[in-house]
DNA sequence: TTGACATACCCAATAAGTTGAGTATAAACT
DNA sequence: AGTTTATACTCAACTTATTGGGTATGTCAA
C-alpha cells in the first residue's frame, strides 16, 4: 500500500501532475521505491476516487489536459493514520544471489564476470548519489522535507557501498578458491 | 523468473518435496529470496508441466502423497542457459524509507520509535545469520553448493549490518536536530 | 483435552506489477 | 530531413504475488 503513501508525501510537498510524480520515482525517491508511469497514473486515479487527492485540469494546446493533483484533507488524515502503523522490512528477491547459489552448475568465469558487472552498476549508481549528496550539502537551509529526503539518500549511498564491498569480497574468494580440486586445503582456509 | 531457478538449484542439490522446498525459503535462501508455500507449489506444478522437474509420489498414511521432486536433464539445461543471462539489481521498495520521507507530516517520536524497532529487527536477524555463519565455519570440508550458499549468507550479514548502521546514523541526526526551530544553526550543521 | 505446531498438499479471489501499445505535440540535436 | 527526448495521459493484456481458506493426520505440551 506504500505506493499510495509515497505519492501522498510527494504531493503534500508540492502539487504535481502525474507525469511529474512519475519523474520523482526516477529521481528523488528512486533509491527506495520504483514505480512505472502506468502504476503512477493508475494509483492516482484510484486515490482520486477514494478522495485522497483532487486535481485541477489545466488545459494545454495539442496535449491532453494536465491534471495537477493536490492532497485533500482526507488524504492528510490518511497520511497521519498510516504514520502510526508499523512498517515491515521489504522482502528481498535478488537475482544475483540466486546466480551465486547456482554457482556449482555453471562456469566460474561467467559468475566472476557477472559479479564484476554488478559491481560496476553499483559503482555508477553510487556516483550519482554522491553528486546528489553534494548538491544537498550546498543548500544553506534545507527545508524539512528535503532534510528527511536526505536521510533516504544516505540509505541509498550505504546500500550501493555495501554491495560494492560484497562484490569485492566474493571476487576475492572466487579467485582464491579458483580450483578447489587442485588444492583442497587452500580452498578450505579461504572459506 | 528467478523463483523457478531458485527451486531448480535447491532441487539440483537435493531432491525434495514441495513442503521441504518451501522450508528452504524460510531457512537457507531466506536472506535473498522469499516465497510463500502457495507460490512454491504453484511453481513446482508449472515446472513439472514444462518438464524441468519430475516427481515420484511417495504414498503416506492418512496424508496426501508426498511428491519428491528432482531436476530433469531439461531442467539442468535450462539452468545452464539461464546462467549466461545477465541479472538486474532488484528494485527496492522500502516502506520504512517512505515513512522517513513522510517525516514532516507526523510526530518525530513515532518516527524515532519506528527506526528503533527496525534496528532491533535487523539486529535479531543478524544474530541468526551469525549463528549460521559459525555453523558453516565449523564444517571441515564444505561441499561446493554450501560454499556458494555461504557467499549469499555473507550478503545477508552485510545487509543487516548496513541497516543497523543507517538506523544509528538516522537516530543520531534526529536527536541532534530535535527542534530545528529553536536552534537553526545547530540543525543545519548537523546535516 | 484443548490448542499449538508440524507434515503435506490444493484452490480461488484479489491485488499488484509488467509489458506494450496508442494519442498528441514540440524542441533539440544529428 | 530524420531521430531522439521531453511533455502528458490512457488502455488492455498479461504475469506474479498475496491472502485466506480448505483437506487430512500426528505429536507435544499446558
Amino acid at each position: 500500500m506504500a505506493l499510495a503513501h509515497t505519492i501522498l508525501v510527494l504531493l503534500a510537498n508540492t502539487p504535481r501532475s502525474g507525469y511529474d510524480v512519475s519523474k520523482c520515482f526516477d529521481d528523488s525517491v528512486g533509491c527506495f521505491w520504483k514505480a512505472s508511469q502506468q502504476q503512477v497514473y493508475r494509483e492516482l486515479a484510484r486515490m482520486e476516487q477514494q478522495g485522497l487527492v483532487e486535481f485541477e485540469a489545466v488545459p494545454q494546446e495539442g496535449k491532453p489536459d494536465k491534471k495537477i493533483y493536490r492532497v485533500t484533507p482526507v488524504g492528510m488524515q490518511e497520511l497521519s493514520a498510516w504514520f502510526t502503523e508499523p512498517t515491515d522490512p521489504a522482502p528481498i528477491r535478488e537475482d544475483l544471489l540466486v546466480r551465486v547459489m547456482a554457482g556449482p552448475y555453471g562456469p566460474r568465469e561467467l559468475l566472476v564476470q557477472e559479479v564484476h558487472r554488478r559491481r560496476q552498476m553499483h559503482h555508477d549508481q553510487l556516483q550519482r548519489y554522491r553528486e546528489k549528496e553534494a548538491n544537498y550539502r550546498a543548500i544553506a537551509q534545507p527545508s524539512p522535507p528535503l532534510q528527511f529526503l536526505y536521510l533516504t539518500l544516505r540509505r541509498g549511498i550505504r546500500y550501493e557501498t555495501d554491495w560494492i564491498e560484497w562484490c569485492d569480497e566474493v571476487l576475492t574468494i572466487l579467485k582464491e578458491s579458483a580450483d578447489p580440486q587442485e588444492d583442497a586445503s587452500t580452498a578450505q582456509s579461504a572459506l
